[in-house]
DNA sequence: AAGAATCCGGTTTTT
DNA sequence: CCGGATTCTT
């Protein structure tokens, strides 16, 4: 870190590097280097494989190697993995100019990670510059909303005559709000009008749930980002963040959305050092409030206007693989950017696979998946790829049958089981007894104690100010006695961090035990999990860092097999359509290309919304480089229903592959007949008519 | 006031 | 089918 400066001056005019980019490329990458204090906000339209992540690590490369500071650039990217990934290319990249101390540099790009991480951290550090206290502690989603429905019983809107609407809906309806920098009314409107009646009552509620936050030293997702844009509107403390870095990088910035623009724009309003990357086309979470206008009018906010610098030449595709995704993309009614063209010649058409259903659908991929390793594709270089967590069910089950190792990404996370929030909840109460919502749930892990003495014990606490004395001086209801001498002992060595970090997770592991194997029948398969925990925590320095890192990057695989030890090995991967933003893969297959998934039946409400389901199958088609398998179950099994299990629906091909788009192509009939007129039969015969008839009434 | 039993309703994508 | 809310029992 200290020798970060003296190396640099390496001449970068030795720059090998550069050499495998194209004209475009080349030319965002060295963008401003020729004046490293002038460089003019720059956008780079980057389509589906074109090199984008490889353009960008050059350039923040490049600007190393130019004399740029790399402790003074910030990064900011849309996952943990992102960062990971630019990391590793930048350090790749630079080892080739500087040699074997560019580790160091690289290392020292501190400052690189998503919106909400770095929120995290600038608001620690001016903690006290804005009023808060550094050892705030971040709820995630499922807390927030726990704290929102104890808000929501607190103002009596759980015993409304009229249903109210449910937490998660109004911890959405509130990040909707802060997200998108919209008044409420608005929201409701366009978003939620089944909820405008409580117009009223949501602003009280909110009121409250901010007060709430405040006065337990909490923070949700969003208030990362909230305190953060207000300080940016602070002058004083704007211009010394923005004294503090010279240059900042925005990757997928058509993925972010207002709040985020308010950030950037007031921490960087001259717009100097600033580039943004990001491509129209594959906007897909504007649920999340997130609007491709900041990066259609990014250019226009400065003046001079920002440079811009488009890559249309995609790297990953074949070309038929990339004109099927073109000619659905082409669809859009809206749209900026350019078709894409690739230089990968191929005669193999990507396929329409029609299959029976669910389980011909897994039949299908487990088969070709196989013969595809056997012509020496590894497993990992093959994924599948689905709408909705849930999709993959039946696949899983084949997978593991079969001993097919995979890995699936997003859906239910490791941090979600109730195990694993209870101990974290542990070490967050400790860390922060004001935490109400880690307070109220640790409690009750005390047999004996319910939510009326949960909350008595947390008011107790609340009010003797000191925290140990509320502890202590708290008489429990016999039921709970036996307990309780080692409960507060517990506590009171893990508030003080008495045992240091990480054996405190021992501690409240080894606490935690009995309460789990009484409340779980498969205790021992969640001690296993928290065995995970333990070897995840080993790798953070304290406390502070395992709690706060742990909720904004958690670990997002889930497998049969946990964990670190499959990284050597081959595994297949599982992903929802969102979670595969940025990667690629030798072979994709898409499950469930047909309507009511792809669109979702959820989202067909609004135009926008439905354009959004289609920019979400051109961003799955365009993960694939080599071979590309749309499947088209024949009729699919509509989402745990009350009834004997068998209701299913005949299902149609996705509206965004029509009839006059099927030329881009081959179509397939899985499984395959022994005979032409077995395979006629194979086509014909599962058309149920007489269900189909029923199916269209929604029935079985 | 806790904990078990029962009923009801909603149902995607994620930092 | 699952989680949350309500009701019943102790």
């Amino acid at each position: 870190m200290v020798q970060v400066r003296a190396s640099r001056q390496q001449d970068a005019s030795s720059v090998d590097y550069l050499v495998e980019l194209n004209a475009e490329q080349r030319r965002a990458v060295e963008h401003g280097c020729a004046d490293l204090n002038d460089a003019a906000p720059l956008l780079i339209i980057a389509g589906a494989g074109s090199g984008k992540t490889n353009t960008l690590a050059h350039r923040v490369a490049h600007l190393v190697v130019s004399g740029a500071d790399p402790r003074r650039i910030m990064l900011l990217t849309f996952s943990r993995r992102a960062v990971v990934e630019m990391q590793r290319r930048v350090e790749r990249i630079m080892t080739k100019a500087l040699g074997p101390n560019a580790g160091a540099m690289a290392d020292a790009l501190a400052w690189s990670g998503t919106f909400h991480a770095m929120g995290a951290r600038l608001l620690r550090e001016y903690a006290p510059d804005i009023g808060l206290e550094p050892a705030f502690t971040i709820h995630d989603r499922q807390d927030s909303a726990d704290l929102m429905n104890l808000v929501r019983h607190d103002l009596d809107f759980s015993k409304m005559e009229k249903r109210f609407p449910m937490k998660d809906t109004c911890l959405a309806i509130y990040s909707r709000a802060v997200n998108a920098e919209t008044p409420l009314g608005e929201v409701l409107g366009g978003v939620f009008p089944w909820c405008a009646e409580w117009e009223i009552e949501l602003q009280r509620l909110f009121g409250a749930y901010v007060e709430a936050k405040q006065n337990q030293n909490v923070l949700d997702y969003d208030d990362l980002l909230l305190y953060w844009a207000q300080m940016m509107l602070v002058p004083a403390l704007a211009d010394d963040l923005s004294d503090r870095f010279d240059h900042v990088l925005i990757d997928e910035y058509q993925d972010t959305n207002r709040l985020q623009a308010s950030i950037l724009l007031n921490f960087k309003p001259t717009g100097r050092g600033l580039t943004v990357v990001g491509d129209d086309a594959q906007s897909i979470y504007s649920f999340r409030a997130a609007t491709v206008r900041n990066i259609l009018d990014f250019p226009g906010h400065f003046t001079p206007k920002a440079e811009l610098i488009t890559l249309e030449q995609n790297y990953r595709s074949t070309q038929p693989i990339l004109a099927a995704a073109n000619a659905v993309i082409d669809l859009a009614s809206e749209r900026f950017t350019k078709n894409l063209w690739s230089g990968r010649a191929s005669s193999d058409l990507p396929a329409l696979v029609n299959v029976a259903d669910d389980n011909a659908q897994a039949g299908y991929i487990v088969e070709n998946i196989l013969a595809n390793r056997e012509a020496g594709q590894r497993l990992k270089s093959q994924a599948v790829l689905f709408r909705t967590s849930s999709h993959s069910a039946t696949l899983e089950v084949e997978l593991t049958r079969r001993n097919i190792p995979f890995v699936k990404f997003g859906g239910l996370k490791f941090l979600e089981a109730a195990h694993i929030k209870d101990v974290l909840a542990v070490l967050r109460w400790a860390h922060n007894l004001r935490d109400r919502v880690a307070g109220f749930r640790v409690a009750q892990l005390l047999p004996g104690i319910g939510p009326g003495t949960a909350a008595k014990l947390l008011d107790g606490i609340t009010e003797s100010g000191s925290a140990a004395a509320g502890l202590h001086g708290f008489r429990p209801p016999a039921a709970a006695a036996a307990h309780w001498q080692d409960f507060v002992e517990t506590m009171s060595t893990l508030h003080l961090g008495a045992a240091g970090w990480p054996s405190e997770l021992d501690l409240a592991c080894r606490w935690y035990l009995p309460f789990m194997e009484q409340r779980f029948e498969d205790a021992l398969q969640r001690q296993t999990d928290l065995t995970q925990l333990a070897q995840i925590a080993a790798s953070y320095p304290t406390r502070e860092r395992f709690l706060t890192e742990l909720t904004l990057d958690p670990p997002d695989a889930t497998s049969d097999q946990a964990g670190p030890p499959l990284l050597d090995e081959d595994y297949l991967i599982l992903s929802t359509i969102h979670s595969a933003k940025g990667q690629e893969w030798s072979s994709v297959f898409v499950l469930n290309v047909v309507d009511g998934c792809i669109p979702s039946d959820l989202g067909v409400g609004s135009t926008p919304e439905i354009e959004e389901e289609r920019r979400l199958l051109y961003v799955a088609m365009t993960r694939a480089k080599d071979q590309l398998h749309l499947m088209v179950p024949q009729r699919f099994f509509t989402h745990g229903q009350r009834s004997l299990g068998d209701r299913h629906v005949y299902a149609q091909r996705t509206r965004f592959i029509p009839n006059a788009m099927t030329t881009h192509f081959q179509s397939r009939y899985w499984p395959r007949a022994q005979s032409a007129s077995a395979a006629a039969r194979s086509i014909r015969a599962p058309i149920d008519m007489k269900a189909r008839m029923r199916g269209m009434w929604g029935s079985s």
